[in-house]
DNA sequence: CATTAGCAGTCCTGACCTTTGAGTGCTAAT
DNA sequence: ATTAGCACTCAAAGGTCAGGACTGCTAATG
């Protein structure tokens, strides 16, 4: 039915092709695949072309859009009354929204939740994009930590949102080498290399004296030790044991079982890297001062990003959260899209991209996407011969 | 005259006393000093209360200051019209300014000018602005660019407004160590250790490959020949010279010259920390996005930060810039307090905070002064025997 | 009977006006 | 020299109003 409409009407111009749309009448059957219905689970053809295109105008031009408009510039080859009657359905359906009587809808979280699950057309990443990723983290060379805070650098530029990242976790990587370096008397430099690169480089200021000539003894029999074995097989009471053949500063001691063992609680900071909050400025959804704020206090407390990404890591693909989805008062009228990266084929480590729920969805997805594999060829293998 | 006209009211409430103001009739010409006149270049004695006490006023409240006001808040035992009389005199003289003319007045850049030379009183630290600033810089250990991070980390939580820092210059440092550590075939990777700590740690990708074993000789063969030289005096001659006995990949030796001796342009971002942004939210002189996007986009490119530190080095105390004075229209609405630490006794690097105009200038110094000191203690001796 | 033209109704937006009040500069009196 | 008094200025706040972009409803229509 609806599908004939929209053809018996000869379009003036390609129906949706000129804005470069990403759905239209038939197209959306024929994109579900297999079996065409199963995109329009509760929502028959024309409701669901309908959302898509408020959805890609909505997030094209950002103000809410209304049904004459519509059949015009899409050409939709009905009259906006029946548009308008779709809408209110879609509205009754909870899948737009309506700022106030007399202005046009805007797609609501569940709207979004729909268009990104079963509309969308996957975006590409042009090669400009994919080569500035690729250098930024190939100078991050082998530092865990350097590459997230690339990648999250990286991904704020080409988005224009605010990116983040965590350094990979450890537990999965196995010990190489540990350089214990004598700084003075009272503080030792301590570079923690595993089988993908250098994990972790940091100062102790030890509570008791230290030789350096033991320091270096003590540094080879850790290395004779523990090379090879998984960090998350390092236990507490191993390093001590070590430490008993050649005695270290009991502050050192804990510190390295800090690296290999703890990880996860105390280091939050340490491990996340974001960027490009300045890019909200540019989003008119954080006109007001008040929510920006809001935003911005949540990035400096970097709790909820982290979680945000830690959930990610149990997942497998990009992983989008809208609105109430992210479950944050504050985040309400963001939108963010994570997706873990790999370190020897495991789960270790996400990035992830946050903006207005009004985002490119597709080209944020394809964006991370890219990232991530990225960081996961880095990631990969063993780069040691042995 | 005026001194007998301030006492002849018996004054309701100590003249100044309760809003804390720094300055009164009298006062000021006892804290010139030996010569009182020489506090007053310009303007005499009831000027200089006034625009002291105007300055004060807009500098607590962000609010054009009125004479009404003024004579009442302040007890100033002269009518509103005598101190509209100075006002007047005084902008003519370029001290105040007036948004439009039925405001009150506002300091222009030479009114805080002379505010911050001549009038206000120093401030003082708190026991705990000490104790945040002493642990945090205690954090940063040894490692040089840490403790910029977390000075300027501490000093934009403190003040409230942008703070920043540079990691301190290395030509003033002699070597003490370098370890090179062999990461894999085609990557190394270099910490380099000075008489103050741990000045630089990165990784470099190679375009040869290299030898375990002739890593670790060509690295003791570094150590031995370098150690107590200062890092100007290496050279990249010395360097070729050095890698010749135990060769060394030529991106290494390159990459070892850049740390030693180029230390200045390259480095510009990995030298510079800033943080405290999203606290211009706070400031009402940003409510205009615009000018927070000048800011924030200033920040984002770090060099006119980086700039602006770099002249305070030639400096010895903390050195103010006033609006224009910083050369840069985008910041004609902020001030700058700057100022230099030193390592091992010579200046080497530098803190400062960015903010409105309309800060606390005697209270800020008073920070950034101590920040200085602890910085300078960190950095200050020798901490190897040798 | 799904569709649609027509229409009344809603309500945001921006332009324009008025009022209010804080603050000024001037002047004449002290 | 100082000040009380006064007319004047101008930003900010509030109120009114027309314009316009929508809507939902209804009756007509192929």
């Amino acid at each position: 039915m609806s599908t004939r409409e929209s053809q018996r009407v000869p379009p003036k111009r390609r129906p949706f092709g000129d804005v470069g749309v990403v759905v239209d009448f038939s197209a959306v059957a024929a994109d579900a695949g297999g079996t065409p219905d199963a995109a329009f689970i509760g929502l028959d053809r024309r409701k669901t072309s309908i959302l898509a295109t408020v959805v890609y105008e909505y997030i094209a031009t950002g103000e809410p859009v209304g049904s004459a408009m519509l059949t015009q510039k899409y050409n939709l080859g009905v009259s906006p009354a029946t548009v308008r009657a779709e809408m209110a359905d879609l509205e009754e359906e909870g899948y737009l929204d309506q700022p106030h009587t007399s202005a046009g809808r805007v797609p609501s979280d569940l709207g979004y939740r729909y268009y990104v699950d079963r509309l969308m057309l996957p975006e590409t990443v042009t090669q400009e994009e994919r080569d500035r990723i690729k250098t930024e983290v190939g100078r991050a060379s082998r530092q865990l930590d350097s590459a997230a805070d690339h990648a999250s650098h990286v991904l704020s530029n080409l988005t224009k949102h605010i990116a983040f990242a965590i350094a990979p976790r450890l537990d999965g990587q196995s010990y190489r080498h540990v350089q214990l370096i004598w700084i003075d008397v009272r503080s030792v430099h301590v570079v923690l290399v595993t089988n993908v690169g250098v994990a972790a480089q940091t100062t102790v200021e030890t509570s008791e004296d230290v030789d350096p000539d033991r320091l270096t003894r003590a540094c080879n029999n850790l290395n004779r030790h523990l090379v090879g074995h998984r960090l998350s097989d390092i236990t507490f009471e191993k390093l001590n044991q070590l430490s008993a053949e050649t005695p270290l500063p009991s502050d050192l001691v804990r510190l390295l079982a800090g690296l290999f063992i703890e990880q996860s609680e105390a280091h939050v900071e340490r491990r996340l890297f974001a960027g490009g909050a300045h890019n909200l400025l540019d989003q008119q959804e954080f006109r007001d001062l008040r929510k920006l704020r809001a935003i911005l206090d949540l990035l400096e407390e970097q709790r909820s990003l982290y979680e945000l990404l830690q959930e990610s890591l149990s997942t497998k693909g990009p992983k989008v959260s809208i609105g109430h989805e992210l479950g944050n008062a504050d985040m309400s009228e963001c939108s963010v899209v994570t997706m873990p990266y790999k370190v020897a084929n495991r789960n270790a480590g996400a990035v992830g991209v946050l903006g207005p729920r009004r985002m490119q969805y597709a080209k944020l997805i394809a964006l991370v996407t890219y990232m991530t594999e990225r960081l996961n060829v880095l990631f990969q293998g063993e780069f040691f011969e042995s």
